[in-house]
RNA sequence: GCCCCCAUCGUCUAGCGGCCUAGGACACCGGCCUUUCAAGCCGGAGAUCGCGGGUUCGAAUCCCGCUGGGGGUACCA
């Protein structure tokens, strides 16, 4: 035998691993499991099928991949559904659930069983793995991979209760669909051989397969409840926007070079390409996530981040006054990293305050300063505030920044809030005065 | 046990043999600005590129081994 020819192993099986680029438009699904909230690992995963589908022209499928029908799967398929369009990831065609094609699984199943390629053993059907050689693909991210046959069992297909395993359902619906593409994660690494082998009993050309690194949390494991949020929603009611989680997501395994961080939806589905996902599972990093939010927050123009507030603030059941909050609005749009913030910051000028004492500890003086100061400012808004309060300074021989602290904490309520004068514009002369005098009260 | 994958500052990453005395970003530290907090600007610290062997004139980049982590090994997905 020619040495050359028996070093290529892989040669002898390569009937399963041929794998052409598929000519056609791309078709990718994403794959979301109706058991609870859409994940952000997972989303992240859409996203990249998102990006790749959208970025050249290509479809994106959305497959519920259901074994098991019960009530909460509705409820869940219509939140993963919400979820996605809130952060504008949208799908081509109807949702469609792999429960729905048991009946041509075990039609497909039994022709395999016919034609020899599969057998039944204790009333499920198991097909024929091959027990030499080795079954391999050119991965579209980790390069070529190749498993021993010797691996390979003889898998169930289809149950004894007729049910259709994830592993016969799933890539009997990427060939139904059409799927050229199947982006996923890591984890499903050593499923591919056997779905491979599935395409090929079932003379279906496998698609182009891309494994994308897992997202963990910040001890290196699982992303889990104890990190912190991990679903879509808990992001949504933490006051993150949509384009930061998108931009933040995207670069979980992902990057355009080595120095671009911010880029729009538009700019992703644009850069976004197989070749440089990487092959190295990411950490989910809080602290980054919230300071790209910040930036979107700041970025937004004057018009839209009132909007954006409001909005979310009455779907976080606030009933604050709406013209009170697009007015404050300005004055926190560059000190906030989520519109989560908003209420803790700007909550004095919504309701009652109770300033700490030791903040006005001696400042009796002052307080009772600015309260007379401010009786005559006409008309009462930031610029007079702000000459009158500095005009007390002068008169006390007091620094700014000595004088207005004690004055932020008796209108405020706190020793950290958006800007003193345009605050105390907002709240208006008569409440300004009577939380002085109170908090004068207090002082001494 | 066996099979497969992964491994650059704390974190996200750039790097695909010489441009690297390893670049950027978040976080961190210091300064400026300043009514607080942010933001912004300037500066700093932070990685013997997991370890050990090779290959090469030259390796973070290629090869082998090891260690560590992850995944699989189900009539789970």
């Amino acid at each position: 035998m020619d040495p050359a020819g028996a070093r290529h192993v892989g040669a002898v099986e390569h009937a399963a691993s041929i794998r052409p680029v598929p000519a056609g438009p791309v078709r990718v699904r994403m794959a979301p499991s109706p058991t609870g909230l859409l994940h952000v690992g997972g989303v992240r995963t859409f996203l990249f099928n998102w990006l790749y589908a959208r970025g050249r022209g290509g479809e994106c499928l959305l497959r519920i991949e259901n074994t098991d029908t019960g009530r909460e799967v509705a409820e869940s398929v219509e939140q993963i559904q919400r979820s996605l369009t809130w952060l504008g990831i949208d799908w081509d065609g109807p949702v469609t659930f792999q429960l729905d094609r048991a009946a041509r699984a075990r039609e497909e199943a039994q022709r395999l069983v016919a034609e020899g390629a599969a057998y039944e053993d204790e009333g499920a059907i198991r097909i024929r793995m091959p027990d030499e050689g080795a079954t391999g693909w050119d991965d579209a991210v980790k390069g070529r991979i190749e498993f021993p046959n010797e691996q390979l069992e003889d898998l169930v297909l289809v149950r004894s209760d007729g049910r259709p395993t994830y592993n016969f359902a799933s890539p009997l619906e990427d060939w139904l669909d059409g799927i050229t593409h199947v982006i996923r994660g890591d984890d499903h690494v050593s499923n591919t051989p056997k779905q491979i082998r599935v395409l090929g009993a079932l003379g279906a050309q496998p698609p182009v397969y891309a494994h994308v690194p897992n997202v963990f949390g910040t001890d290196g494991k699982k992303l889990s409840k104890r990190h912190g949020a991990v679903s879509l929603d808990e992001f949504r009611a933490d006051g993150y926007v949509p384009p930061a989680l998108l931009n933040f997501l995207a670069l979980l395994g992902w990057s355009f070079d080595d120095r671009t961080t911010v880029m729009s939806r538009d700019e992703l589905v644009e850069r976004f390409t197989l070749e440089r996902v990487g092959t190295s599972p990411a950490t989910f990093d809080y602290e980054k996530l919230r300071w790209l939010n910040g930036v979107y927050l700041r970025g937004m123009a004057p018009g839209e981040y009132p909007d954006t507030l409001v909005a979310y603030l009455r779907e976080r059941g606030c009933d604050w006054d709406e013209q009170r909050i697009r007015a404050a609005a300005p004055l926190c749009q560059e000190k906030l990293a989520t519109l989560g913030e908003f209420p803790a910051f700007a909550g004095f000028l919504f309701g009652p305050v109770e300033p700490g004492a030791e903040a006005l500890e001696g400042a009796g003086r002052v307080l009772a300063e600015v309260a007379a100061a401010l009786e005559a400012v006409e008309p009462f808004a930031a610029a007079g505030v702000e000459e009158a309060l500095r005009s007390v300074c002068d008169r006390l021989g007091l620094k700014p920044r000595q004088a207005f602290q004690p004055i932020r904490v008796a209108v405020t309520g706190s020793k950290v809030s958006p800007g003193l004068f345009e605050s105390i514009e907002l709240l208006g002369r008569a409440e300004t005065l009577a939380r002085l005098e109170a908090a004068e009260r207090a002082a001494t």
